[in-house]
DNA sequence: GCGCATACCAGACTTTTGTCTGGTATGCAA
DNA sequence: TTGCATACCAGACAAAAGTCTGGTATGCGC
């Protein structure tokens, strides 16, 4: 008779532990093959961890694409995505300033809309909590509610407002008051998205 | 004399399509094999694929892990984990209040810290930017430096100030003239973290 | 022309990885 | 006891995926 390894370790126990290690490497990125959760948890056998891995699926807690390698997922998609932090938008080119951005930020999105990160530059906003250095999450939309903290190209510049819409005109007003109200015209203005989120980094 | 399937291609011009490529799937959370750049593209031969994975890692572009599978990664790993989201927290309950937390929300963080997000009550940081219904992420620690935003449990509630040393007192600071600095015993008085990070949803 | 770069193709080899069949040990309940 | 659950092991096979050698076509500068 030969020494097992485990003498008797209780049920769901070292379960939880492979998904709770499984969850982290698919939260880093590279999620694992099934030798490395062997290897992690010192199995002598490929199969307990497969086995393990497999009883996760049934129960739901893990999805997987059958045959493919590292094809383990997290099951409802925590809808994390990454998305370009711009240092600032000039005329026309936020497509060009999403190609040469800064890094890319998390942020929690249904669906796959367009999304980016922009650094605010200025005090015009202080009033609404908004302050230099802080970041705007920017949903990508042309069109707005009037209250609606939006980013908006006026001449060749993006600037952070609150959009008010008037009988005729909109107005782009700030919440500072040393600073005054822009009225554009309706050709030299763009909506480029509304303002969903606003960060604070302290540090780093 | 056969055909090629492109005649010509500009330098760079794949390679380029091929990074985005490879960048969206890795943000996705499962980095394409070279076999999956091969098919993407129509590539006849493995190869191609892989020769244009190879020099965006020798750009610098991509990073990977040789001979294992799916091993295209980002050069600096962005790192996100989810960390729980807390309504309130009371006396001694920073455990309690972890376990029926609201929900989770992702952090950028490197390493594995013990990170918490805190929903804002009270209007007592305005100043600094931080609004009622405001998260701050929280990294947990028990000593601060004057000048940091923390969270201190005072009495049986938490509560988010400026932490100030003095020689023989600390003091907590808010940022707003309507409130008054608190000078807590040090008996009555407990950091629980420092806020690093500052967020205000919009929507939903 | 020549050499050299890039872009791409063909087919193979080797390692990694997913999958499978059959086994032992322990606890529990009928 | 039997049956059945969980937890784990051994060794193999087959598919997936990384790697390699050697090739063709096009453009560019000499």
């Amino acid at each position: 008779m030969r020494i097992l390894m485990t003498p008797f370790t209780p049920p769901g126990e070292t379960r939880d532990k492979v998904y709770r290690f499984v969850r982290r490497r698919i939260l880093e990125e590279l999620p694992p093959t099934v030798r490395e959760v062997q290897e992690a948890f010192r199995f002598r056998a490929v199969q307990t961890a497969r086995q393990h891995l497999e009883r996760l699926v049934a129960e739901g807690r893990l999805v997987k694409a059958h045959g493919k390698s590292r094809g383990y997922r997290l099951p409802r998609e925590p809808g994390t995505l990454f998305v370009p932090l711009l240092g600032r938008v000039q005329a026309g080119g936020l497509r060009a300033a999403i190609e040469e951005c800064e890094g890319y930020i998390p942020v929690q999105s249904r669906g796959s809309e367009e999304v980016f990160g922009l650094r605010v530059q200025g005090e015009s906003m202080t009033g609404a909590g908004i302050l230099p250095g802080d970041i705007v999450v920017v949903r990508q939309q042309a069109e707005a509610a009037s209250g609606d903290i939006v980013v908006a190209l006026v001449g060749d510049e993006a600037t952070i407002k609150r959009l008010r819409l008037r009988r005729s005109r909109i107005e782009l007003h700030p919440e500072n008051p040393a600073f005054a109200t822009i009225v554009p015209r309706a050709d030299e203005c763009t909506v480029l998205g509304k303002v969903v989120e606003v960060r604070r980094y302290l540090e780093g």
